[in-house]
DNA sequence: CCATTTACGCTACTGCAGTTGCGAAAAGGC
DNA sequence: GCCTTTTCGCAACTGCAGTAGCGTAAATGG
């Protein structure tokens, strides 16, 4: 896959690649997306900017392969009680969507803003081709999750009639919609009220209510 | 509330709020919110361009008044039937946001962008006051589904110990986390499964399969 | 009438994204 | 060694967001 490929001309200086992509990485988290100038970038990374725009057309091409760099791998934990399982992951892209929140700006506590978030999210509408990567990118890290749905289908956990997706939307939606929209904050008391309201609705098995409070 | 004060100074020319808004809506569906040139808006306005930024301070701002304006009163429908009550309105959005898609763009049929409302919520993100204006905004927008969801809680329709925000968030998060990250349509069966899908989650009697498939 | 206050238009400016053109460097093909 | 191909660095440029300074117009208060 990774072939040489030894073609005709001067051939890329791969360093350079990752000299850029650290000098941005670091003027990222230090100025957020918006005081981050590609003028910059190339001075910190020793490179002409001209080198920069042959790699990545334009600065959100160079966002979305950051991000895509720096997506730390969330953990998918497989102990077979969904519930859990569905906590733990939440909880993790949660914890990741907040850290998002505050990239780049002074540190606010009550800060409600999407951050870099919101900038990608944006990025993949303006142009065709950073939506296929921002989308591949969500479909990658989304595939493990989904697949433990599939697997508490299996084994019977869940409706018939109610797509593996669908359900994923309703999770993952609320967390983003929260972030993007709403701007409320994410704690985990949120993930896990989310999940067992979410679970009630597709379990197989009537679930008895997750919180009896009839008075 | 709309007090003239009749202050101090020269007025000012209320005349060309309306000017510029027109304008500036008229070149924002033209050619979608990047080639969207403030000098052009005031050129078209018959204004100068300092007076354009003596009203908004960016041209985020400019966009979000620009929506505010437009947005169209999405009815509520109360007919006592909540599921259907819940669909018109979710499909009425889902409608509102599918054309947003194409606002400004050759109008691709494959088109997956989230257009204007990605740049809305990058907006949001970006400036702090923006932000309080886009909440206030959905807010406002929000305020009579939610209202909806509470009524048929009075009626018993609803498990108590969830609250009428989270379901609202499971709803309105598919939906949006569908526009703005996998980029996936958002049909009219869609929203039909998903509202039967949370209600499911949500009634107070637990209801039969809304599709039964076994076989 | 005159001073004050606020809005307007105009021009010129800075900062940054992205482009263009060109000469030089580094590889392969012969 | 020479030609071709591709990359690189450099410098100058366009386009647009947003700002600054200044003279002028339109209102109020005395």
């Amino acid at each position: 896959m990774t072939a040489p490929a030894a073609r005709r001309g001067r051939p890329r200086n791969e360093d350079a690649d990752g000299r850029i992509l650290e000098a941005a990485r670091k003027l990222l988290f230090e100025r957020g997306y918006d005081r981050f100038a590609m003028d910059e970038v190339a001075a910190r990374a020793q490179v002409a900017k001209t080198t920069l725009y042959r790699r990545w057309p334009t600065k959100d091409h160079l966002l979305v392969a950051l991000v895509a760099r720096i997506q730390d791998e969330v953990p998918v934990a497989d102990t077979g009680d969904l519930r859990r399982d569905l906590v733990v992951y939440l909880t993790a892209v949660a914890t990741g969507l907040n850290g998002m929140r505050a990239v780049g700006r002074p540190g606010a506590p009550g800060d409600r803003s999407a951050g870099v978030v919101a900038e990608l999210v944006a990025a993949a509408a303006r142009h065709p081709d950073v939506g296929d990567a921002v989308r591949a990118l969500f479909a990658r890290r989304n595939a493990l999750p989904l697949a433990l749905l599939d697997r508490a289908r299996e084994r019977g956990e869940l409706r018939t009639g109610c797509s593996s997706e669908l359900v994923f939307d309703q999770l993952a939606g609320a967390l983003y919609y929260r972030l993007l929209v709403t701007g409320e904050p994410i704690g985990a008391e949120y993930v896990e009220e989310l999940v067992d309201q979410v679970l009630v609705g597709a379990a197989a098995t009537p679930r008895p209510d997750p919180r009896p409070e009839r008075t």
